[in-house]
DNA sequence: AAGAAGTCGGTAATCGTTTGCCGAGAGGAC
DNA sequence: GTCCTCTCGGCAAACGATTACCGACTTCTT
């Protein structure tokens, strides 16, 4: 496992009796060069097992060809879905898209934006960690280069805004229980996250706009525990039936798996939905009823507000309903 | 969202009243200075906005303090559970982790080993795509960096190893089934992954030691959508009872799933067992009896493997069995 | 035939940072 | 007083690539 000197483009140029200039222009195809000279490059190139150094084109280019996206944890599903299907919106242009995981900590997340800055990063995609207090680290990255916020948004910042309408699918949600359940023998519990993210407080909001304010809520955070404890608490306050309305799939499916655990039944007894839809909801049996996000379309957004040239805009996709077996009908 | 052109060293200096190696000492604490020209420094510094440029250090040291790691696929939980846990095993240190999806792709997973050899990474991870057609891929980098190989390898390579005993972790499940089950009115098929990974191959091979040659195989990937057709196929089949043995939790949950809704019940009628056990084993009930593997001492491992000086060497981990309800016992 | 226009290779400056080396000054030993 | 040893700031040369500019040459125009 010697590892010698990589070669650089002066022996490639040494070696095909040319300047670097030359060599520069046909390896990047800059400029036309006389096809036998790029010939002799071309192969110089090969036979030194000549590698370009990004740091040397970076660094005299004013670009990188490089974007960075910054997420809160990779273990939720619905991030790393995202993530795919950003890496996936990639992989056919000449950018390269690199990840950074912030491990749901804001210093984390203050250092992923800062590393991408130092390296010149030509735009940032940011899933912000917390509503409020990652207000410092977007704006600092907005300062810098195009800057989109995905899922979640910090308010009044500069940056660009990717998202579902978390009103819309909650109101998908209701219609849908509303259409086919009895919701006074059934009571509505919301299993929701503390709204310390733009999503998790837009879900809150659009429940309690459509449920009605007093309607009953438990808010843990975006995890299977928390709806396993969500379901407990519930069963032990004395409910024997009801419906639940999830902030997440794995909140859901964690509910499921706790009710079913205790005896119930789902949909009879207890009736459940998520949110997401990016592939969690078809783990369990029942399969679950959620609002599914249009990730690709979503992705696919981000990377044209990546290359575009235009000012800051949000944008909200529509979700849609997915009638799994946890809810009648 | 106007972008003026970043301070550099040279500005600092300029404001400070020093020299550039002055700056640079201060900042990045290279050498002592002065404590009232030090000071000067960071004021400049901290008036100008002013943040290090990365790719003008990288290129002239000759390290970056960045380490790379390309995986197949964020959507496998297995993936990016592994990928969290060494994101935070390196949010402790002073090297950042980027990470790079190769989406399933030979192609785009060489394009990720390029890039971040371009970028002059200290060390790559790798969790090869394929047993055999990554290892161009990975011979490139372990030429390059100093490497690692996780989870999956592809032999005759010189870079380092850290995984799991498939042998040992199948050998759990046969022994837990043995001990607690009949295997003659619960006859035993494999549901796994066609051995295109060295993983995939280690359980097969591992399934054929401890359970027979003759062991009834499907095999597929490392999908729920797979762990769904293959119970269907065996139902199909005529079988009535069963042990499945899963090579992964999201196959097995896709199995179970089907399994219960064809109206089957677990583990009465069949009994099951994941592998991994990374959270997904929790998503469903009955919880997933599944081979956990110690992804965080891994994690640790590998990041020790990437910063030490030492030879390529192997390392596999010894994994547990979590028994849920899946599984009699 | 002379000038204009186009092609294409090379020279050298440049991107932003680090660091080997020099030298000035301070402090100590004798 | 001399010499030796430290400490610490600055100069300038890297690191590896790109590219503005120059100039030699070819081709076209009139």
């Amino acid at each position: 496992m010697s590892r010698t000197r990589p070669a650089t483009m002066a022996d490639v140029a040494r070696l095909a009796g040319v300047s670097t200039a030359t060599v520069s222009r046909v390896l990047s195809g800059t400029r036309a060069v006389d096809p036998a000279m790029a010939e002799r490059v071309t192969s110089a190139a090969g036979r030194l097992d000549y590698r370009i150094n990004l740091l040397g084109r970076g660094l005299r280019r004013t670009s990188t060809a490089t974007v960075g996206l910054v997420l809160p944890d990779l273990r939720n599903p619905f991030f790393s879905a995202l993530g795919q299907h950003l890496a996936r919106a990639f992989a056919g242009s000449e950018v390269d898209l690199l990840l950074f995981s912030a491990d749901d900590s804001l210093a984390t997340e203050a250092r992923g934006v800062r590393s991408f800055l130092g390296r010149q990063v030509d735009a940032l995609v940011l899933i912000p960690v917390h509503e409020e207090r990652s207000a410092e680290a977007v704006a600092l990255a907005a300062s810098s280069v195009r800057t989109v916020q995905l899922d979640r948004r910090v308010p009044g910042t500069q940056a660009s805004y990717v998202g579902v309408s978390n009103r819309d699918g909650i109101a998908l949600v209701h219609d849908h229980l509303v259409a086919a359940a009895d919701l006074v023998s059934h009571p509505v519990t919301y299993v929701g996250a503390t709204p310390d993210s733009s999503s998790a407080h837009e879900r809150l909001d659009a429940v309690r706009r459509w449920f009605g304010q007093e309607v009953d809520c438990l808010l843990g955070d975006f995890s299977a525990a928390w709806g396993r404890e969500a379901a407990a608490r519930l069963l032990s306050s004395g409910a024997r039936t009801g419906t639940l309305i999830c902030a997440a799939d794995v909140i859901a499916a964690g509910a499921v798996a706790h009710l079913l655990a205790a005896g119930h039944r789902v949909p009879e007894d207890f009736r459940v939905t998520g949110f997401d839809g990016v592939g969690a909801e078809e783990l369990t049996h029942p399969s679950l009823t959620t609002v599914r996000q249009p990730v690709e379309a979503m992705a696919a957004a981000i990377r044209d507000l990546v290359v575009s040239e235009g000012d800051a805009s949000a944008r909200w996709f529509e979700p849609t309903l997915v009638v799994g077996g946890t809810s009648p009908g």
